[in-house]
RNA sequence: GGGCGGUUAGCUCAGUUGGUAGAGCGCUUCGUUUACACCGAAGAUGUCGGGGGUUCGAGUCCCUCAGCGCCCACCA
């Protein structure tokens, strides 16, 4: 950084702040000088975040916003404190967001991928990746995120792809990896297989129908209901419940299934519930998930009617094939009903699987995919949760995660895309081959090959292919913790920093992410038993400990509008973070977004708020240049020794302390709100509005006074930053930078290297906090006499203060200036002598400790004073009956503990 | 259908182990005291969602009802 910028020997700050002037200039110094960078360091204690790698689709929106600030903001604290701190950034290929981003570049040429083929639509998607997929890098800059540039990763990078196969290769060889033939959920747009948790229930206004299925004999018919007729086509039985009477001669009979000339049997399985319509169920095997099971249990025909693409297949029929599945089901229903076997149509409230990232309607479909058997991986995940080796903060996650892990179904690994990691197994149909596994049809053998040399080698033919398929994305965002810190090679990074310490994200994403993250962990992991710490791990079987990826899960509050409403692209309501940014500043997004982060569930966002930080940057900024006018060049900001300092600098140095122990209390327990509530309280209620106030009259001293009230003032400004510095980092490091004390850092002369205050009990001061409590009551008390009385504000009148407690007493006594403070501040004057009430020239109010008089003498306007005392009287009173209530019940003075009976006679003596 | 989190001033939210309800914004009235009008001073504003219980005492603990939101779930 050049001389002008480092603000030491800068004539004057400008009057009011622009985060414009400041921010990037200091985030790119930040940079340039290696401020975040971090390194394995045996002298420190680590301290590591893997952040949560967005979409390269993506771009910075406050949920975004939000959590980074959250994980710079305790890396940054980490930094202060001495730890090793690395935040490592990254970013996820997105497998089905990137390919529809392309896809739809390609589709403005006229083309698909299937016309440039597989390479080609692959090299156009890095291609893509290259141009826009690091956008989000430089608005986590603009945010003010201290993340270590130098270690940047990305989910297909050539060493991310070693840890795939890696991870790919421990499960395929311990058979956890399977190829299983079951009903998915398909995407009937991207057509791909999705798992469970992208899908997502929504409620859909739709119709039920109840069909007749007449039986293979005439003999009557049997009435089915169902929401989607277009599976009829596919139906292998119809079902009611074996306990259900008024099916149980007809078990075993044949029905002429409707539009085909197939007969399907009726069947017992208790799946039918007999309350549910006419209680009996069509069982259509290949297109859901229930009646494939129960098509299993019965050994029923697994017809698929609706292909792929959406649209019927030859088995359908030759009326049906070709057709979307919706405009079949209008014609099924027609052909029904031309024949007479339509039994009614009523409304019906569906609830609708629906694809979350192409919005169509899920299509369950029967289909072969490569599986993962969760149950092995669940188990450890839950015991480590349960042993508390991993937290969840707020602490109700931690339920939520074990009854899901508790109910883990099996993963759906593969996808039918072109981007992403191709799954590493290799098929051949030759004959001649020995190795590898034969599948399922008896045919064909597969096995788990980096490259096709391995391949050939492995299954004893060159005659194999590569399976088509990619890997569920988040099959590597599982490994993110341990990949990105080197596995699966033994890196110094992964023998240092791992376990990270802190995961903080969104909830939707504690099963999808986090729940693997910690599977993966354990599973792959491991470090001697003996050597490593308990809290790292579980034991396993072989005798290793399994370690665990972070110990602490922050799962924070969504951002919603300021209506409540969850923002989204196309409601067209969400704020974009670096719109506030621009407007705000980073500073003022980051302080507002911390002042909502506390355990609630959401955040209704209103810009309000950040202007209010803004404001509240704006105070801190003209309160640092006072401070700094005021200091001269013997001011080095050094703390005076405890004999020069007054009242009120033990009360401000008090004061900092309660602060510093609150913002560090808060921080450790994520508590955001709680940490940015004490810095504005501090701040600006007792530094600026008090401290700053009453040191004005020893600034204006000559000599020594001046000096010791700017070496105070420097000294709790500068302290007051390094508190703040997590939270509002440009700011405090562009007046940091102007401080004399920064002169003397070592090292990197950053604030961001400046260590972080800690508490100090040296500081507590009982006595200073009692001086000043009474000096501001009194100073309050006096206003409010002077505004109730309607006194002029030029009128100079004599005030006093008549101390009602010893402790009030002796401090008062013990600090003369308080009392000429107090004068100042009223603009009155001090009495001169001790004032007499009998005079009736004095007018008085009562404060904790004290009454303060006001001699207004002929001054006196008796209506608004009778008008006053009778308020003051009416409060009076209330209390004392209150108290002496307390006080006169028996259950109280007898069962309460005896500190508060003690407190309300005090009180009750006090108010008399 | 299960599970979870809210319901406190006009608005957005704090309220630690039960002991006289707080902040910011907004509002009213003053104020050009050379850090700040993105400011300062003073002030008004609450049956703490309803009902019941425990307790000397409940915003805080228990039960119940209402209403809002979120997550999970294979009922046609």
């Amino acid at each position: 950084m050049s001389d002008e910028q480092s603000g030491a020997g800068r004539a004057e700050l400008a009057k009011s702040y622009d985060p414009k002037l400041v921010e990037d200039r200091w985030y790119a110094w930040w940079k340039e000088h290696g401020a975040f960078r971090a390194e394995p360091d045996p002298a420190k204690p680590p301290y590591c975040i893997t952040i949560p790698p967005p979409n390269i689709t993506g771009s910075l929106h406050m949920g975004h916003a939000l959590n980074n600030t959250i994980l710079d903001a305790m890396t940054r604290w980490h930094r202060m404190r001495g730890f090793s701190a690395l935040c490592l950034p990254g970013t996820d290929h997105a497998g089905i967001a990137t390919q529809n981003v392309v896809e739809k570049d390609l589709a403005k040429e006229g083309l698909t991928r299937h016309d440039i083929g597989r390479e080609a639509f692959i090299a156009r998607c890095w291609k893509w990746r290259e141009q826009y997929g690091t956008r989000i890098y430089h608005q986590f800059e603009r945010l003010g995120c201290s993340y270590d540039w130098d270690r940047v990763r990305f989910t297909l990078d050539p060493s991310y792809v070693d840890a795939i196969h890696e991870e790919f290769r421990r499960w395929y060889e311990r058979g956890l990896i399977y190829r299983g033939v079951r009903v998915v959920n398909w995407d009937v747009r991207y057509q791909s297989a999705v798992s469970d948790i992208e899908v997502e229930t929504q409620e859909r206004k739709g119709k039920l129908y109840h069909f007749r299925y007449p039986f293979a004999d005439r003999s009557g018919h049997i009435t089915i209901a169902t929401t989607r007729p277009e599976t009829l086509l596919g139906d292998a039985a119809v079902a009611a419940n074996p306990a259900d009477e008024r099916y149980q001669p007809l078990f075993g009979r044949m029905l002429a299934l409707p539009l085909t000339d197939r007969q399907i049997p009726l069947i017992a399985d208790d799946y039918a519930k007999p309350e549910f319509g006419s209680g009996a169920v069509k069982v259509t095997p290949a297109h859901d998930l229930n009646d494939f099971e129960c098509g299993q249990r019965h050994g029923l025909p697994q017809l698929v009617v609706i292909g792929q693409d959406g649209k019927m297949t030859a088995a359908a029929g030759s009326a049906y094939v070709g057709l979307d599945r919706f405009e079949a089901r209008k014609r099924v229903v027609a052909d029904i009903e031309a024949l007479g076997l339509l039994e009614k149509i009523e409304d019906y409230t569906i609830q609708t699987p629906v694809s979350e990232r192409s919005g169509e309607v899920i299509e369950p479909l029967l289909s072969e995919q490569w599986f993962v058997d969760m149950k092995p991986l669940a188990q450890p995940a839950i015991d480590a949760v349960k042993a508390e080796l991993i937290h969840f903060i707020p602490g109700r996650y931690q339920g939520i995660y074990l009854q899901w892990m508790e109910n883990i179904r099996d993963w759906c690994l593969s996808r039918q895309l072109w981007w992403g990691h191709r799954i590493p197994v290799w098929w051949t149909e030759d004959a001649a081959a020995t190795g590898g596994n034969l599948a399922a049809d008896g045919r064909r053998r597969h096995c788990f090959a980096r490259s096709p040399a391995e391949a050939e080698q492995t299954l004893g033919t060159a005659n194999c292919e590569q399976d088509e398929d990619v890997l569920d994305t988040w099959f590597s965002s599982a490994l993110w913790p341990h990949a990105t810190l080197g596995w699966p090679g033994e890196t110094a990074d992964l023998a240092y920093y791992y376990p990270t310490n802190l995961l903080s994200t969104a909830q939707e994403i504690l099963y999808l992410w986090v729940a693997r993250m910690i599977m993966t962990g354990l599973d792959f992991i491991e470090r001697p038993a003996d050597s490593s710490p308990e809290a790292d791990g579980l034991v396993k079987s072989n005798g290793m400990r399994g370690i665990i990826p972070f110990r602490e899960v922050y799962i924070h509050a969504t951002v919603l509008d300021e209506h409540g409403q969850r923002m989204s692209k196309s409601k067209g309501n969400g704020i974009d973070p670096i719109d506030l940014i621009e407007k705000y500043g980073a500073d003022a997004t980051r302080f507002s977004l911390m002042q909502q982060a506390g355990k609630n569930q959401d955040i209704k966002y209103s810009e309000q708020r950040t202007d209010v930080a803004g404001n509240f940057c704006n105070k801190l900024w003209n309160a640092s240049r006072f401070v700094l006018m005021n200091l001269g060049s013997d001011v080095t900001g050094a703390l005076p020794p405890r004999e020069q300092q007054t009242a009120a600098d033990r009360w401000i140095l008090s004061r900092l302390n309660a602060a510093i122990a609150d913002v560090n209390r808060s921080l450790a327990t994520y508590d955001m709100d709680d940490a940015s509530r004490s810095l504005y309280q501090f701040f600006w209620n007792d530094f600026c509005d008090w401290y700053v106030e009453l040191a004005k009259p020893r600034l204006r001293a000559e000599g020594e006074e001046r000096r010791l009230a700017g070496d105070m003032l420097a000294f709790v400004l500068e302290t007051t930053l390094r508190l703040m510095h997590p939270i509002v980092p440009f700011i405090t490091e562009e007046i940091w930078q102007a401080l004399p004390q920064s002169a003397a850092a070592e090292g990197l002369r950053t604030i961001s290297l400046a260590s972080y205050p800690e508490a100090n009990p040296a500081w507590n001061d009982q006595e200073a906090e009692t001086a000043l409590a009474v000096t501001i009551d009194a100073t309050r008390a006096l206003r409010n006499l002077r505004a109730e009385l309607g006194i002029a504000p030029g009128a100079k009148l004599a005030a006093a203060v008549a101390a009602t407690d010893g402790a009030v007493g002796a401090a008062l006594a013990a600090n003369a200036d308080l009392i000429a403070n107090l004068a100042r501040l009223t603009a009155l004057t001090v009495a001169e002598s001790a004032p007499d009430p009998a005079s009736g020239k004095w007018v008085g109010t009562p404060i904790v400790g004290a009454e303060v008089l006001l001699e207004i003498g002929e001054a006196l306007d008796l209506g608004k004073e009778a008008e006053r005392i009778e308020k003051e009287l009416a409060a009076v009173a209330k209390q004392i009956e209150r108290s002496a209530g307390m006080l006169a019940n028996p259950n109280f003075v007898g069962r309460a503990a005896p500190e508060k009976v003690e407190e309300e006679c005090r009180r009750l003596a006090e108010w008399r």
